[in-house]
DNA sequence: CCAAAAGTGTTGCTAGTACACCCATGA
DNA sequence: TCATGGGTGTACTAGCAACACTTTTGG
């Protein structure tokens, strides 16, 4: 951590803080951007795909423009609300102001960008954050929001193969295809691919969040065994589904996410 | 990113940004810390161990207690020297007061921490990094540090199967713990382990990376065979050690770090 | 010569892939 | 009863661990 300081130097601790001015820096803006995925039907019967939450910027810089969710970390107490605890609850607060948040959710720490020059306002740091969760509903609009929506990833070139075209605002088209990489990496070898889906789910219904954040399709019975033999992946709830397909077929079984949070041996999207 | 504004709404960009106060928001610092890991001979003849940068604060708070090295990110342009152009650069300044960094190093963010009251001067961001390079030397102290050394892992209990124990300041134990678990998957399914390595080296030497990192012995044969069946792992110089072992041996081959950063197939080390 | 370290050959096991096939259900 | 999707059986194959063995060097 720090090994300049503020103003006062020498003594006892007690009284460094007390002569301690936190204004003595150049000001710095800290802030979280969320990237919010989810899988949900597509726009034209594709079929289900992943989305993320985007908004519509309404206020400056950069208004009109659509951007990842985010807002300030509230470092105290302020007239708007208390102070965030930590980051995540930043994130969580920042993003429950755009739509409603069901638990259980998958939260994590994506990576933090601070270049000068990304916000003209001020030196501003932002923390991004990758959070997974199961079909969430419409969003609706925030303070300084003018639009906000699910967007296929598709649309917005991260889609596949697609080349990620410049169409967010600030550096938002970087920090989405960071999201969607580490999304992509991590069901490899963990078992996220549970957090997209409800609480109780059937075995293909996990092969198809697997084949629509990896865009390819996986062979069916190779990957209901291996499932099965992946120690604390799924657990069995004795259920049947209430129906099969809409074109007939058997009623697959239902299972609910396992304990386990890491998978030995992982699924590896590599090898084909 | 931000949804708030500094004071000014409305009207175009440029007339919103003349207006804009960045003092307008409570406070927040943001430090960078480095986890700088290397690998060099251990105290008692053990052989080659893994070992972290620390310093002894000269400086409230926390006064007298090793803690990685960091600092303040510099947002402006002061007297102290110019501003960091981005969060790397921050993080190399601050390592480059403490030792020489020849190139080139392996630098890479791992997490950002912000919860309240990890510092108690004011609300303090610091967003931590790992890096890892071959044996550096020995530190030199710097503005407001008693003290730096390469310091064992093993001896702060982030060896082998050890309990991290709390010994360092702020919340540095936990940022270190998450550098090593870092440095120990990576190797795993990159190529990094050569970053520990000077420019040319042996397949034994690089598998003593692999043995001092995750704490265990690995099948030499094997280890050879493999390596050498990854593609773009290591790249054949065509020369031999000047020669073999201290106690007799044959001459190894010399290889240097090839073009691949990600490894088909990654060297698992939960297979034993 | 002997010990030590580098490097190769070979074999058996395990895990993943492909493909054939049976089961249960809706229309 | 036929189409659809769930689920199982089984042969084939690639990759890995184990171990034996050869090569090259220092003492």
């Amino acid at each position: 951590m720090a090994t300049e300081d503020g103003g006062a130097a020498g003594g006892d601790e007690g009284s460094f803080l007390a002569g301690y001015d936190p204004h003595a820096f150049a000001p710095v803006a800290v802030t979280v951007d969320v990237a919010a995925l989810t899988i949900r039907p597509g726009t034209a019967g594709r079929g289900r795909e992943p989305h993320v939450l985007l908004v519509r910027r309404g206020e400056h810089p950069q208004r009109g423009r659509w951007a990842l969710p985010g807002g300030f970390v509230r470092a105290e107490d302020t007239p708007q609300g208390p102070a965030d605890d930590d980051l995540p609850d930043a994130a969580l607060r920042v993003l429950s102001e755009k739509t409603l948040l069901p638990g259980p959710l998958h939260l994590e720490q994506l990576a933090t960008y601070g270049a000068r020059g990304r916000d003209p306002r001020m030196r501003v740091v932002s923390v991004a954050y990758l959070l997974m969760a199961p079909d969430l509903p419409e969003p609706h609009r925030g303070r300084g929001i003018e639009e906000a929506a699910w967007v296929p990833l598709r649309e917005l070139g991260h889609g596949i193969g697609g080349r990620s075209r410049h169409a967010l605002a600030f550096d938002h088209d970087r920090v989405l295809a960071d999201a969607v990489e580490r999304a992509r990496s991590k069901l490899e070898y963990t078992s996220l691919a549970t957090a997209f889906l409800p609480p109780v789910f059937t075995i293909t219904e996990l092969r198809g969040v697997y084949e629509s954040v990896w865009g390819r399709e996986l062979h069916a019975a190779n990957f209901h065994r291996k499932i099965l033999a992946t120690p604390g992946f799924v657990e069995d709830t004795g259920e049947l589904a209430e129906r099969g397909g809409t074109g007939g077929g058997r009623r697959p079984r239902l299972y609910r996410a396992g304990g386990a949070a890491t998978l030995h041996p992982p699924l590896l999207r590599s090898t084909q």
